[in-house]
DNA sequence: AACAGGATGTC
DNA sequence: GACATCCTGTT
């Protein structure tokens, strides 16, 4: 895993997160209850016998670490939300190591702010990003001993933070037309009209608005916004002048190919892949 | 407004 | 060849 919480930062996030003062984390999600249950005590493994608590099979063990990865990747996520915030409000890069003295005392004045620390970001004076990522928590704790170890496991959150954006960079989570769907990632890549219609129905969550399946597995699809899905189209091949005339003319070009015809009983903006198998069959 | 399909031009 | 554009006519 490229990304693990300790226990000690896990705890402080859960704290951070259950406070109620901070609105600022977690307004929109719910907080997702992540303590673990409690150990078993230790009476109730001595006195259960082992074939009455039957051990969790392969499959619950599974189940139960994929919900963990869910609520991990759920934390990250807010992290990294919070920091890009902050990062915005402060006008400071997240990766700390990119920081100068007055980038360090932004973010401490900051930090206390949030979690309503007492002033303590005197103690870390005359401090770049890079003095503050050399120095251990003992060192932390030397400057304050009562929060050095807070602001040092909320330094580390934050440089996990900058090590995740490193990894996987600008994951665009755009709504409406994501851009890359649109422009192709490889400049002017000859793109047939049904490939992109496929493309487009590949993605429900961006686009089935302006269009979707009736029947996938028949490959019958519809356009629920002509409009729009022409212009979609026109920015892909550069056509401004695109429009659903146009587009639909393109589309019955395909009849005469058998790549796409009028289904059964003809609907208005309904069409249907002729071969849908082709792509069902190599899985999904 | 969508649909069908011929004609013609473009890359 | 695969459209884009324009057009006539129909549903």
């Amino acid at each position: 895993t490229p990304f693990l919480l300790s226990q000690e930062q896990w705890n402080f996030g859960c704290n951070l997160m259950s406070t109620e003062e901070n609105s600022w984390v977690l307004k929109t999600t719910e907080a997702p209850a992540p303590v673990p249950p409690p150990c078993r005590s230790p009476e109730q493994r001595l006195f259960t016998p082992n074939e009455a608590q039957h051990p969790p099979s392969e499959m619950e063990v599974q189940v139960e670490e994929r919900c963990l990865e869910q609520v991990q990747t759920m934390v990250v996520g807010e992290v990294l939300k919070d920091v890009d915030t902050a990062c915005k409000l402060l006008n400071i890069e997240p990766d700390p190591l990119g920081w100068n003295c007055v980038h360090v005392q932004k973010w401490l004045l900051w930090t206390e702010h949030l979690y309503r620390l007492p002033q303590v970001s005197v103690m870390f004076q005359e401090l770049s990003g890079r003095d503050l990522c050399s120095m251990t928590e003992a060192d932390f704790r030397q400057r304050s001993s009562q929060f050095g170890d807070i602001l040092f496991a909320h330094l580390d959150i934050w440089r996990s933070a900058a090590a995740m954006k490193e990894r996987c960079p600008p994951e665009d989570t755009a709504d409406e037309d994501s851009w890359s769907d649109v422009m192709c990632n490889f400049p002017n890549q000859p793109i047939h009209l049904w490939q992109f219609l496929q493309e487009l129905l590949l993605k429900p969550r961006n686009y089935s608005r302006c269009i979707r399946w009736l029947n996938k597995e028949k490959g019958i699809f519809k356009i629920e916004d002509s409009a729009h899905v022409a212009r979609l189209w026109g920015i892909r091949k550069n056509r401004p002048a695109m429009n659903y005339d146009k587009l639909s003319r393109s589309i019955r070009q395909y009849y005469k190919k058998g790549i796409i015809r009028k289904p059964e009983v003809s609907r208005r903006l309904v069409y249907q892949f002729v071969n849908p198998v082709e792509w069902s069959a190599r899985g999904e």
